[in-house]
DNA sequence: AGTCGCCACGAAG
DNA sequence: CTTCGTGGCGACT
């Protein structure tokens, strides 16, 4: 079921450019919300999972978040990798230089 | 329809 | 590190 939360949750993704990541506390705000939960709720439950770039979605803190570390046959390591391509380097499950890849939805 | 449990988190202690 | 708070969704009742 893709609730229009969840939707507005994966067009915000959308939005976000290659190169650049997002925070669930800054995506969940945007949305009218003040928990990032929701985000990683819906995140985790994805019925667009291929199509929604969930792994350029980070903590406040720069870390990658339990995506693969709570989910170790996460297939998504391998996107990891394409994210170095797009310049984010991912080191220690952290976005290196986060913040400055940090994309927010400041409209 | 109401209630409980769940979530990849955040902030505070 | 540990605990509480938060907002929404899923499932059960």
């Amino acid at each position: 079921m893709v609730t229009a939360f969840q939707q507005k949750v994966y067009d915000k993704l959308l939005e976000v450019p290659a190169g650049r990541v997002t925070t669930y506390r800054d995506l969940a705000h945007s949305l009218g919300i003040n928990s990032s939960q929701a985000i990683g709720q819906a995140l985790k439950r994805n019925p667009f999972a291929p199509r929604v770039p969930c792994h350029r979605v980070v903590s406040s803190n720069g870390s990658i978040g339990g995506y693969m570390g709570a989910v170790e046959g996460s297939p998504i390591a391998k996107k990891i990798d394409l994210l170095k391509k797009e310049g984010i380097n991912i080191v220690d499950g952290k976005v290196v230089d986060f913040e400055l890849q940090l994309f927010t939805f400041r409209t």
